[in-house]
DNA sequence: TGGCTTACCGCATCGGATGCAAAAATACAA
DNA sequence: TTGTATTTTTGCATCCGATGCGGTAAGCCA
């Protein structure tokens, strides 16, 4: 299927404004970045940024939905003698894979560094992670269930999912506070957190 | 310490602004009142509402503080042979019990019903009580290491405690989703995200 | 070419939120 | 009671994020 101009020019708007939020954000904080300069900077008009985000804190999780997707594809594809702590720890896996082998930001990687500093600073910004992953929770426990309906049943499965993202969230929260971003360290201890939770969801379904 | 009659004036306010807003809230929804109204409605000004609540959500949270500073005795009043798993598990029966007890909201008791209805369809509601959480999740996290030096590091204990949060929150709203606004099932089904998380976290600290 | 869809734009407008300085209310001490 | 310091309230201007609308341009397809 070929790209057609149109869909080519929308990613290039697109990419053209996150490319200018980094910059901006970088330069200037971002709280003191407004959504019309981000577009000013992109030379697009103000009403186009939002068109393409609904909101300035989108800008920053543009991509996010790549992630919580490939959890959604580990569990469709999971063998049948998977257990539920098996399969949510190949979620993990898998995703921490594709942040090393292309980064958390495919295609922005001068993304990365400003994320993770906004993240454990701006509060807009924590709380708009936090709901988007909210969102993917639901969609996690829900395929989850799905899978293992013999297993799991609705409160379960959202307990199991949100003690294991609740687990790896606030980990990686405290690794980047307590080694400054330092990548190497906060995986790691996002890994031993996710080594506790799936340790501790063995004795739920075996 | 007797009370002032400033501070009187001001708990009086505050509390009035609270019932104007829970009253606009259900009459017109969440959305469609502004915090001018609210302000009306109390007869103050629209300055005056942003001076007692930053913003138009945290109106919502007013008490949310109550209940997770509760964590945070528990975990002061400790016995010395308890584990980790048991005195999380006290933290959430304690909470439950002061819910059971006086409600969600001792002093505005009508606040429950929309509260919980606000926090299931409202996104912005949705966020800011995960950032609340997040916040109290940090200093309970910091304070159960304060309380067990010896089993627990920084990132056991903020994994520990997401883990649980995460679990108790997501079943929550998932039992909100199920059962509508049946108190008693969602709140079992908290009881069992409780039960699942601190079971698996025996397997940690023993 | 011509007609259709889609993206972009400018503009008006709204609501949330902040800063500031004046005015009112309160506390407190002489 | 009066005077003074502190705190609270208020109005106002202002900023920014965000939405709705109607018109224009760009890309698409026949």
């Amino acid at each position: 299927m070929e790209e057609t101009r149109r869909e080519r020019k929308k990613r290039q708007t697109r990419h053209l404004l996150i490319q200018a939020a980094v910059r901006l954000f970088t330069e200037q904080g971002y709280e003191q970045t407004t959504g019309a300069q981000i577009a000013a900077a992109a030379d697009v008009s103000t009403k186009t940024f939002f068109n393409y985000f609904p909101s300035k804190e989108d800008v920053l999780f543009a991509d996010a939905e790549r992630y919580y997707g490939l959890a959604l594809e580990v569990i469709a594809d999971r063998a049948p003698d998977d257990t539920v702590p098996q399969v949510l720890r190949r979620c993990f896996d898998r995703a921490i894979g594709r942040y090393l082998a292309q980064g958390m930001w495919a295609e922005e990687p001068e993304m990365a560094e400003i994320h993770q500093r906004l993240l454990a600073t701006v509060p807009s910004v924590q709380a708009k992670a936090l709901h988007v992953m909210l969102g993917a929770q639901r969609r996690i426990a829900d395929a989850l269930l799905k899978a293992f309906p013999d297993r799991l049943d609705p409160i379960s499965a959202a307990a199991a999912t949100g003690a294991f993202m609740g687990a790896v969230q606030a980990a990686g929260l405290a690794g980047v506070e307590m080694y400054g971003e330092s990548e190497q360290d906060y995986l790691a201890a996002m890994g031993r957190a996710a080594d506790i939770v799936i340790r501790g969801l063995d004795s739920l379904t075996g």
